[in-house]
DNA sequence: CATGAATGAGTATTCATTCAT
DNA sequence: CATGAATGAATACTCATTCAT
């Protein structure tokens, strides 16, 4: 049997090897800077076999897209069915699942958040900015007076800019990530102690 | 006779002119996806003429960043005159002068914000960087717990994020920025009271 | 159960398929602007299903042709084994019996007529234009004066050219059929009476 | 002075040598497997220098067609300012005039009569169309018998057709269009006399 | 102060074709 | 009988940049 390796093995899986390789360099170099020559030969094979697995330079984003965002899409699911307004624990709760979230799409969400202005135009970039407003949506109370409302974004914020500034900073990743949630926990709680 | 608009009037200026233009467009658009051909006709000249009042397209962004970057380049100067660690006076003024520098310079930020990708490998990007840290640095106290270190990032952070997000929001501009402005003091405060 | 529809029933005669929709395609579009793709999709089944039927794109177009073309061989045919130069009677027939054929094999007609540039240089073209000259050796009298000649020409080129934009112009086809074979027929016996 | 020849001698002329060029390749070989490559090359300049010059391929074709076409249009203006419907003499002078304009720009009307799948949907197709219809327009008599409208567009094709298919044919070139001229005059008077 | 003309290197995309299964 | 996966070569087009005038 032996696991060959190289050109052997990769059978069946290219789609996902072409996505793999795209995302990396898409969040190494940006969507606009990676061209599909560069992805291809990283992947040693013809510009014409991705065209094979995905119709345009756009397809490939969003297939990477959809398929890492479904937690994200439950745990807002999850979150209409809750009363509103919420809760604070239904709150915390959001904030502790997608800090989870956020660990595993990391490059992904890296990626989004350093290319906005090119992704602004894309159906994904609609689908991040659905999906963000969808989180608001579910953290907000519409009653609560503003400085609460900019705290529940403040908490999102955070946990998004902390995931990506901090690697720039010492310390366990585990760790930081835990300063950032309670960080995030701390601004809801606060405006829900506000109502 | 009479003074002219148009093509008269605009003498001596058009450095200036290339720059607004410019900015308004790498903002909208992305700098990648705004070509000097696009500035070009937009101010009635043809692409050589850019070239005589600037290298490069890069040169172009890195004037209006330098231009804009002053104040910033001034409050940082400010707080590394004041002792170390910060009084939490010194931290409430330095977020109080940021947050009206950014109004001011809202459309640079929002383009940097928005192209980080892209920007991160031109010298702009790296100025950019330095200044943010150069902030932060101002802010914080190393000895103090994680938490605390995560809540100056995030006051920064939140200013960042709510100038661009909270357009998307109904209210006041002015009283939308003094909501942001008093989280993120709240943030610091915390931070502070935590030593 | 069921004879059923569908996949199914399409068995043993995908060949004659392929050349139905790629004849309707390439009369549409032209021969290049078709692609191999979209006469697979539209047959639903995979390009290299395509290839098994036969040899390459043109050979296709190639064996349409053949096909559609043997009435036109026969007239010929027919036309060589009468005596020369023809009796008016003879070229009268001609004409009639072509406008017959003509349509019949209107989509490959017009293909024909539409597509002359792509063709040139196909096997194709050659048998289309050897068929032309064909069958106006039958008509013509290398001794009449050259105006009499062109009304031979012009005979044919009335056909042809009236096939396919009389459907621009209202009125009932075979009504116009045959207005258009009376034209050619009178274009013929003046070229006859003129010897 | 000296007229220099090669590189020197061709500033400013360039948009017209385009023209000259892609006329010719695509009367030659036909639009779609024509490419700006070939076209570039034979001037020995680059693919970019046509797209200073031109916008995009069809542009080309398109310029080309607009400048060929002026005679048709006055044509069909001054048919438009005559009486309708038209005098036997007015039809003879158009086809007469018409037969002088087709030689001067033989070229442009082999490549639209062998290129139509392809023109078709660009818009120098339609306007192709259009004055063939508004040719038609000026020779017709609407209340005419079938047989004598079909007389008047066969009047047409005649001469189009002549053009080209006449020259696989021996005889002198001016000998020739006189013989086309006169067999669509012949038409025409029939069908005029037929009122 | 600015333009007209051009370049070289690049881009995403498409196509006919092949071949092991 | 047909497909899934891939290729090589091409295509139209765009861009930042240069330079003589």
């Amino acid at each position: 049997m032996g696991t060959g390796t190289g050109k052997q093995q990769r059978r069946g899986n290219t789609r996902q090897r072409i996505q793999d390789v795209a995302l990396e360099l898409f969040a190494e170099q940006g969507y606009e800077k990676t061209s599909l020559r560069e992805i291809a030969e990283r992947l040693d094979v013809t510009k014409a076999a991705l065209y094979y697995h995905f119709k345009t330079k756009e397809d490939i984003l969003t297939s990477i897209f959809d398929d890492s965002t479904r937690p994200i899409d439950e745990l807002i699911a999850w979150g209409h069915e809750q009363p509103q307004p919420p809760s604070l624990d239904v709150r915390k709760q959001v904030l502790s699942r997608y800090s989870e979230i956020l660990v595993d799409a990391a490059p992904l969400f890296r990626f989004m958040q350093e290319n906005q202005a090119t992704v602004r135009d894309l159906k994904t970039g609609e689908s991040f900015k659905d999906r963000m407003f969808g989180l608001y949506d579910i953290l907000k109370d519409p009653d609560a007076p503003m400085a609460d409302q900019v705290r529940c974004f403040s908490a999102l914020f955070t946990m998004h800019g902390g995931m990506f500034v901090l690697k720039d900073i010492d310390g366990d990743p585990e760790e930081k990530r835990k300063a950032i949630l309670e960080v995030a926990i701390d601004l809801v709680t606060q405006a829900h102690s506000g109502d």
